[in-house]
DNA sequence: AATATAGTCAAGCATGCTTGACTATATCCG
DNA sequence: CGGATATAGTCAAGCATGCTTGACTATATT
């Protein structure tokens, strides 16, 4: 027999493992980071795997989340860095991929002997262009599953929690 | 002397350096995948940050990914492995950890010789209960930014897109 | 001249997987 | 029964990704 439960009144458990199969069950229903996680995962895949099909570039998430920092001047590498919270050097191998890709180059900078401004090649411009309205295609079937009110609530949702990540970084509330 | 953004016989409409602005600008603003890559992430390095800081314990999210398809009387290796559709030795290796931290055990299954079952342990069964809390409590701080009508139907999107993601692997779209 | 800064090269590390090879047990069938 | 074969799990190695740190060169700044 399991310890007694206290069947009518107290708040507590019928059986401690009752309450962990609970437990367990609501989890399976996944909470919302978890939920997140996922389709982030698989978004990210999916997306990834349209662009190298029909692209042939083999380029990865890595990389495109440069592409947002990057000026249409050019951006000195260590500015990149700074902008995207990494160190130069984990910059530096984004570029390299990049540049193999034909997608940005190096050029110097004239303004500082010892700097280089990234920029994006022509080639690079279109297959950027290209690659954003992939992006937008496939978002546009998202769109048509989740109909057009939720994906713009989806939207904006998911600005404000970034933007409370972003402010939060620790722990602030308990203790 | 500034890069010559553009050669001098003018582009005649908006010239196309200028709609890769309008372009990138748009880009900038972030798409939902990048939107939720990048909640995501800060979302589980938070989470992961506060069950390590309070309980010691160096669980990731790839271990606590692994909990919801443990049953309460013990799963197989292997099917757990089929469930998460990764391969048993990835199993392994995450029970492996979660038998280091006293979270889970490896008992020996009745019904076969060669079969383990992976099950929790009661103090694995506390830990569980105790990150659920944890998490819960985090998630309920993420509400009190968001509002609970739009946690709700944050909630609620992310399943139907989860559902979409994993029902739709391919690029249906491109005939 | 002294020092700081931009970038590069090389190595290393954590994570989350994979594949291949192997042992022990189960099951099927002639 | 016994041999062939399938299955559960383990061990070991390897790989891709996305970072890191350390050491270094070349140029700028003071």
């Amino acid at each position: 027999m399991p310890p007694p439960s206290s069947p009518a009144h107290a708040p507590v458990m019928s059986s401690p493992s009752q309450d962990f199969r609970d437990q367990l069950e609501r989890a399976k229903r996944a909470s919302v980071a978890q939920l997140l996680f996922r389709c982030a995962r698989l978004l990210d895949e999916q997306a990834v795997a349209r662009v190298r099909t029909r692209s042939g570039v083999s380029m990865r998430s890595s990389h495109t989340s440069l592409f947002p920092h990057i000026d249409l001047e050019g951006t000195r590498l260590t500015e990149l860095a700074r902008r995207m919270g990494v160190s130069k050097q984990a910059v530096g191998q984004l570029v390299g991929d990049l540049e193999d890709f034909g997608v940005v180059e190096r050029v110097p900078d004239p303004d500082d002997g010892r700097a280089k401004l990234i920029r994006f090649t022509h080639a690079g411009q279109r297959s950027m262009l290209d690659g954003l309205a992939l992006l937008r295609e496939f978002e546009d079937e998202i769109e048509q599953h989740l109909g057009a009110r939720r994906m713009r609530a989806l939207h904006g949702t998911l600005l404000d929690l970034l933007a409370l990540l972003e402010a939060d970084p620790g722990d602030p509330a308990s203790s």
